[in-house]
RNA sequence: GGGUCCGUAGCUCAGUCCGGUAGAGCAAGCGGCUCUUAACCGCUUGGUCCAGGGUUCGAAUCCCUGCGGGCCCGCCA
């Protein structure tokens, strides 16, 4: 019984402060990295032992395997893990045995004592004295197969990543990759800014947005579900190269692509068209499937560089749509034969859908599964897009490109549009083709009235950061990204 | 939202088809062993079989409902 696990652990606790220890100790001054007393082992001979220096290291005992007179048991900290060697020689057999029959894997403890090997040449660290630093009271789970049930390593994620050294070492990739994605873009003088979360309207893209209310101000709140528009603002304002780290919130389903809350990247440069950010989105896909090589060498990364080589491939929206369908001149439909076709596909269409909807269907059945390698899709029929700039050159039209690869959208780019009498009407276009708020474009009176003092031409930028690491991670899931994915109460 | 599979000890899992006293390994406790690497050997403890209802002399097992999760499909840029 759980109760009989966790009584035994604390009366080890107990007995622990009744020998005048503290039982939860406020720091463990100067200690020595794990990785660094193993090196210094690991130069000994077998059986040696250097006294003539002390290490203090401090970590979380993974299992005590109790051999005779001695006990061995990995520690693990930040950078690696070391065998901690008790032995009741050099110890002496009244602190070995009060010592030792202390322990229980899990313990979070600092041990101080001498680089050494055993028999066997493991590195060791063969203790004097330890410290008791945080008692595990909970066991941790089997040793060998640690915990196997996905639900659990979500909902405990902390257990998780103590107990799975490939799920550290995933998250602390997914770090590096975010920090070198924000160096990259620092390089390239990009200024990083911070906008708000909760807004009066949710807009930028076209779905249900989660409520709040804020009570200073009296009134019922969105939360964001993309950074375009305060971020297209800030070019008004004068910024010419921005862009923003974020969470941003869609209260959706959940799948192995996507969370209802997410981390999204959104860029905006002043002066450059969408060509412009194709370029960019090449060096930036490319730069970071060379760190992720770097950070996690092997075969699969390797094809990971080999495939984010520029340049990437690209298929006119139109054309790749009238070749996989087999329907030419499916663009310029009507309305009412796209819905009937994208029924016939297994869409969930409404007689008000819009076609811009329609051809999104019908693109993510013939086309979307087909896109293995890195393949931009370029220039989107004009009402499936209503915040990018008219094309300069193809009717009905707009310049946008998506970045696909094994079938998943993994950027978004615009010529962005700054006529603001035209994105006004592309806004209201929106609200009447569907007449719900919550699944189109919302019309956001504040940013069209931003236009109205001139944006100047400029390129835009969306990537979902998640899905990104995903590849890079080689991930099958976007939970596997995520710390803490959301979970349904129990 | 639809389909499908799963939920048994702290952890990993048998047992369910074909109803008959709740099982193993790890962890834990006791004992043994002075160099182990998932240490080993002996003994022991540990259960809301996800929850509720039904069928039955008897349900972990069969049926129904609910909850949680995995996968596939649908939906959502």
């Amino acid at each position: 019984m759980e109760n009989d696990l966790v009584r035994q652990r604390r009366r080890k606790l107990e007995e622990w402060a009744s020998q005048g220890h503290p039982r939860y100790p406020y720091a463990y001054a100067d200690r020595t990295p794990v990785s660094r007393v193993r090196e210094a082992a690991a130069r000994l001979e077998p059986q040696g032992v250097d006294r003539s220096r002390h290490f203090r290291v401090a970590g979380r005992l993974s299992l005590l395997r109790r051999v005779g007179r001695n006990t061995f048991a990995p520690l693990r900290d930040a950078s690696g893990v070391i065998q901690i060697h008790f032995q009741s020689e050099s110890m002496g057999t009244e602190d070995y045995d009060r010592i030792t029959g202390l322990l229980d894997g899990g313990d979070i403890v600092g041990v101080e004592g001498f680089a050494s090997r055993s028999r066997t040449g493991e590195p060791s660290l063969l203790a004097s004295s330890l410290e008791l630093l945080s008692k595990a009271l909970l066991p941790p789970p089997e040793k060998w197969h640690g915990i196997k049930d996905p639900e659990v390593r979500m909902r405990k994620r902390h257990v998780d990543l103590f107990t799975s050294e490939e799920a550290l070492q995933r998250f602390a990739a997914r770090s590096a990759l975010t920090q070198a994605l924000r160096m990259e873009l620092a390089r390239r003088e990009f200024l990083e800014v911070e906008t708000p979360v909760l807004g009066r309207v949710a807009s930028g893209a076209a779905a249900r947005p989660f409520l709040s209310r804020y009570h200073y101000l009296d009134e019922d709140f969105r939360l964001r579900i993309s950074l375009e528009l305060p971020l297209k603002r800030l070019l008004v304002g004068g910024f010419e190269r921005v862009f923003e780290i974020g969470k941003v919130f869609r209260n959706e389903d959940m799948d192995s692509m996507h969370s209802p809350e997410f981390t999204l990247l959104e860029l905006y440069w002043a002066y450059v068209d969408y060509e412009d950010v194709r370029k960019l989105v090449e060096d930036l896909l490319h730069h970071l499937s060379i760190r992720a090589q770097e950070i996690l060498p092997g075969e699969r990364t390797d094809t990971l560089v080999q495939s984010f080589t520029p340049p990437f491939r690209q298929v006119d929206f139109g054309e790749a749509l009238e070749r996989e369908s087999g329907i030419p001149g499916i663009l310029d439909l009507p309305v009412e034969e796209l819905r009937a076709l994208a029924r016939k596909y297994g869409a969930r269409i409404t007689d008000t859908t819009p076609a811009g909807t329609c051809l999104d269907k019908l693109f993510g059945h013939f086309v979307e599964p087909k896109l293995m390698e890195p393949t931009f899709v370029y220039d989107h029929p004009a009402s499936t897009t209503p915040l990018a700039k008219a094309h300069r050159s193809k009717p009905g039209r707009v310049e946008r490109h998506e970045l696909y690869y094994r079938g998943m959208e993994l950027t978004n780019a615009y010529s962005e549009l700054n006529d603001p009498e035209d994105q006004e009407q592309r806004f209201r276009t929106q609200a009447e083709a569907q007449g719900n708020e919550d699944t189109t474009y919302a019309y956001d009176a504040d940013f069209v009235e931003a236009l109205r003092y001139g944006m100047p031409p400029a390129g835009g930028l969306g990537i979902g950061l998640d899905r990104l690491w995903m590849i890079l991670l080689g991930s099958e899931s976007i939970k596997d990204v995520i710390l803490f994915p959301p979970t349904r109460s129990k």
